[in-house]
DNA sequence: CTCACAATTTAGGCTCACCTAAATCTATTA
DNA sequence: TAATAGATTTAGGTGAGCCTAAATTGTGAG
């Protein structure tokens, strides 16, 4: 018996690449199966299996070797980085275009990006004036895969006292993006740590104001900064 | 053991409804299986099999006798017109606002009615100014299921030497609709059959133009027409 | 260096939506 | 009215993607 094809352009494929992408972080480190099985929501046996047929596919989608986790191949990150911009890329349409509110467009993206033809894609491209930027403030991978990295770091990272920029915020948690655009945490927004709590919160002052608002923990965390002045990281929104 | 749930918000039960709401027209006929195994490109006994999940669901989506074809049921009417409706207001939205070419807009709708939340059709409803009609000429069922029946009729069943308004063109096939339109001939048109041959072809004169066209069976199948010069079918585009 | 525990993989099942082949029903014709 | 052609249904099977339970593997504490 000869191996078998296997159809690897679904929606669940297009999920563990992408899963794997962002756990694997700008370093593209391996990627444990528990990590993904958590991501993903799915049970580690289920990983294991998607993994070796991912592996198995040719070109094969990524490298893995048992009980080592997994890593892109180079094809691997060409889809993943395909479903990223089709994700962003409707997260600024509906943004921009469809009035969207900031912290119900990630969760509308998440499921259309696996159904746009290559032309809706180029359509809503246009229509945007070819954006570099999400509404979150990521970065928009360009068609043929390339995306300039961002060098920009967690909030929780900062020191006291620093002048910094907000670069992006995660949109993984829509309730917390809408916390942070009542208090006017955007991307590009001016940030000044005033006071680091032990409790992992902070008090910041906003857009240079004098007035030093609280931030949770879990604020904290979906924010990134970097310490110039955005030259790129601003959404046209 | 007690009959077990089955999940029925899947693409291929809406796929199935609107094949029978489309299958059995206006006055909601019957439909056979072989009618739906042809339109759905699937095994008769692949219909069979699903048309018996569809009438044992709660509420029941079909009236389904064995060796009697089926019915929507009144849910199951409801569920297809929100699928008709998603994709109408899809086509708009391409063609208006994404300036999709005319045949191209169904095979994306297709794929997208699907996927698209309450949020995001009310979204595109509200950017289109709550159109009536998609551009084939189409109407666009109301939210509450409403849908004004349209008294329009083949062209194939037209006279010669009438006066006539194309209502409405089949979206089924892009390239008579990429022929149509080079003809000039879209929803709202004037037409007036100069010749029928015994071919099924016609010759027509357009738009008031003394000129006639030729037309093909297949295209003249396509065009539904009225008497009336258009009151409300006609798209914005 | 060993052993226990946590992470991972294997084995075996399930549902969904499809398939083919075989049975059965309906309706039409002789 | 009986035979039969054609439509439909039943029976049994497949791959995808998930599951649980039972191995197995790797690692860090002693």
């Amino acid at each position: 018996m000869t191996t078998r094809r296997v159809n690897l352009n679904t929606e669940s494929v297009d999920n563990y690449l992408k899963a794997i992408f962002s756990l694997g972080g700008i370093e593209e480190e391996r990627v444990t199966s528990t990590a993904l099985a958590e991501r993903l929501g799915v049970a580690p046996a289920s990983i294991t299996n998607m993994l070796q047929k991912l592996a198995s596919a040719s070109p094969p989608l990524v490298q893995y070797e048992r009980h080592k986790g997994v890593r892109l191949s180079f094809a691997g990150r060409r889809r993943a980085l395909e479903i990223v911009r089709h994700h962003r890329l409707l997260e600024a349409f509906l943004y921009e275009v469809l009035n969207y509110p900031i912290e119900e467009v990630h969760d509308e993206a998440e499921r259309l990006e696996h159904f746009i033809s290559e032309r809706l894609e180029e359509r809503i491209d246009a229509k945007l004036g070819r954006p570099r930027f999400d509404p979150h403030g990521h970065c928009i991978p360009a068609l043929d895969g390339e995306m300039p990295k961002q060098n920009s770091m967690l909030l929780t990272s900062a020191g006291e006292g620093e002048n910094l920029y907000v670069d992006s915020i995660s949109d993984r948690d829509a309730s917390i993006l809408k916390l942070l655009k009542a208090k006017g945490i955007t991307p590009g927004t001016r940030l000044q740590v005033k006071r680091r709590n032990g409790d992992g919160t902070y008090a910041v002052s906003v857009g240079g104001s004098s007035r030093a608002l609280n931030i949770s923990r879990e604020m904290a965390g979906a924010i990134r900064i970097h310490c110039v002045k955005a030259s790129l990281a601003q959404c046209t929104g």
